[in-house]
This record gives structure tokens, sequence and C-alpha cells, in this order.
DNA sequence: GTCTATATTGGGATAGAC
DNA sequence: GTCTATCCCAATATAGAC
């Protein structure tokens, strides 16, 4: 959100909020810190969200909303399986790119508490909204057009761990391949294309 | 560490603390619950480390290089690339099975602070350590075994990222995998097979 | 709704006896 | 080396004026 000033106080909280969290997790962040992000003052907080924990909770269940709704939006377009992944996969590299910082944050969140993770489950509904999707990939798979051992399940997920882990391991990759003497944004750059090649090369028949 | 009560002070405080760290990461760890697990009392943790910030880095910088040589050696194996890509598998969902909660916190430790990783690197010799492997794949590409469009890099990523990527989203995708009624624990299983197929359709000739 | 001032506790760190 | 007791600051949270 660039226009921070704009907002009214209750809006600028979750802004400033999301910031801080995001950058310092739940334990590292300071209240003191969202405060001065939101341009108000620590009371205001408490007014509005009685205590840092249930501030944490409602931003993360409203910036984890937004972001997977993005990418999975790509998903329900038409088109053929290999055409789904390609965008999906372009429509994460750049979504993970806007929000380099949210995926370590997320999974770490999630792995503090578990629960969360129901909220957002209800919240998005992603059984609903991935049940064509299943539906056409058994059908190609009959059409002859991707392997029969492919199992959708293990696909989702190599997919998407191909995808977010370059951003989860940022630094440790970074550090790494500056001591191959090779680029770390340049291999994200090349990554768009050599993911789907990658997966695709793998499931096609 | 399973006999923690035969170990000195020193090496118990080690391990009570790598415990600890990896349960709740830096920030929500605490000194006293450290000493606890230890059977000492906090006092001593300052005397033998003089601060938290210290003693954390001491824990890390071990563990970490614990579990990464664990793997590393896969690759120091005699065999061909495929082979060594079943063998680092294996080893390295082996290691993840009794570690799970390494991941997340290795991962997130080091964007809280990407020093750490610039030791870790130093440590452990890298560089040193895949030139062989490097070699040996660039030898198989122009033998035609595997295909000439590989790279490396990404090859490497890839198969990290199929590996570790669902421990790290442990909790999110076992949530995910309940809501459409299947279980995570066979899924871990499955993956051990499934991986290996998935990289090495992918990069055969 | 928004502020200043303050209460309260938690937790890292140190002093000093043994 | 190991302990008890204590210091002290940081950080969440609340009271109460405006």
């Amino acid at each position: 959100m660039d226009n921070i000033e704009e907002l009214n106080a209750e809006q600028r909280i979750i802004e400033a909020a999301a910031d801080v969290f995001e950058e310092s997790g739940f334990d590292g962040a300071r209240m003191q810190q969202i405060a001065d992000k939101a341009g108000i003052n620590k009371a205001l907080l408490h007014y509005y969200f009685r205590s840092k924990d249930l501030l944490f909770e409602k931003v993360f269940l409203i910036v984890a909303e937004r972001i997977f709704s993005g990418f999975i939006k790509a998903f329900e377009e038409d088109g053929t399986i290999f055409q789904k992944i390609e965008l999906f996969l372009t429509k994460h590299q750049e979504l993970l790119y806007k929000n380099r910082r949210f995926p370590i944050f997320f999974f770490n969140e999630i792995s503090r508490n578990p629960t969360l993770m129901k909220k957002l489950v209800a919240k998005l509904e992603f059984n609903n909204r991935f049940k064509n999707l299943i539906l056409q990939l058994e059908n190609e798979k009959e059409a002859g057009i991707i392997r029969q051992d492919v199992d959708v399940k293990h696909l989702m997920i190599n997919i998407v761990s191909l995808s977010v882990f370059p951003y989860i391991g940022r630094p440790v990759i970074k550090e790494i391949m500056s001591d191959f003497g090779y680029n770390y944004e340049k291999f994200l750059e090349e990554r768009k294309t050599v993911v789907a090649n990658f997966v695709i090369n793998s499931i096609k028949a």
C-alpha cells in the first residue's frame, strides 16, 4: 500500500502491521514500530485490536487471503493443463517477486500456530476451487496427453515447491550462488522459463 | 541427543539450546527454558556463552553443519548422476524425517540474519565439494545420457526444492490434504519414489 | 477516537556467595 | 563451576484526560 496517509486509522494500522510482521515475524515485531509506521500511537492499536495476538491474526488472514487468491485464479482460467501450469507459474512469480518476504513469513507463522491454516483454508475454499482442475487432469491422462503415472497431489506440490522455494531460501541460495560466482537475480529470471519446461518435460506422455 | 544427563554442562546446554531454538526460533526462545532443559540454571548459560546471541550463533552453526554434511556426502559417493540423485533424495528424506522442524527454522533464521549463511558456507566448503559433480554432469550431457538443455544450478535447486518444501510447508500441506481427504504421512511416504521419478523423467535425454 | 502517562510483567543479564 | 538473588530495561497493556 503506497499512499498510507490517505487511509483511516484502522486501515493504516493493518497495512503497517502487515509490513512489520512480515519483516520481523510475530515474536520479533514490536507494537511501537507498528504504531510509528501507521503514524499513530501505541494505545490506539489496543483500542482497535485489543492485543498483539488479535491484531496479528486479523492481519495475517487478510494478507494471506489477498496473496493466495491472486494465484489460485490462474487455475480457474480456460486452457490446457500445460497452459494452466505456465499461467500459474507466471502469476506466482509475479506475486512472489513483489512480496519477497511473504513466503518465509507465511510458512514460519503457520508452523508456530497451525490453526491459522485451518482458518485460512475455510476462508479460501480450496477444495471447491480445485475440483475442476483435478477432473481436467484425469481427462488429459485418459486422452494420452500426460503420463499415466502422474499423481495430481504430487504434481501440484511439485509445481509450488519449484516456484516458491527459491524465495524461501533466498539468502541461502544467494550466498551459495555467489560462492560459485553466479548471480542470484539472473538465476531467478532464468527460472521463469526453466521451471515450466522442467515440469512439462516430466509429465508429458 | 538422547542421554543428555551423561554430558558435561557445556554440551548439555548446546543440545538443550538446539531443541529450544529449533522449536521456537531465536525470538521466541527463552533462556529460562534452555536452562531448565539442560538441567542447570540461567546464570550458567551466561557463564559459558555470555549472551543469547552468542549462544544462538554457536548452536546454529553446529546444528546446521551436522545436518548439511549429512547429505552433501551423498553426492560424493561413486555412481551415475541418476544414482547420485536417488541416493541424495533417500539420504535427504531420512534426515528431514528425523529433523522435521529443522528446515523452517533454518530458512527463517537465515532470513533474519543472512550473515549466518556466509559463516556456514565458509565452514562447509560447498564450492570444493560440488566441483566434481558439476564436471560429471557436463560429461553425461556430452555422452547424451541427459538432455542438452539441463542447467546444473537449476537442477540442484529443483532437487532440493522438491525434497525440502513438503517439510517447510508441513502444516500447510497437511491442512490442505486433509481438506481433500488425503493423508499427509502417506503422501510423504509416496514422495520418496515420486520425486526421483519426476526429476529423472525431466532430465533424461 | 486519539493522546499522555503509567502500570505490570517478562526476560536477558550481572553480582556475589559458596 | 554452579548457585540464589537481584537488577534493569523493554514491551504489552491499561487508565484516564481531552
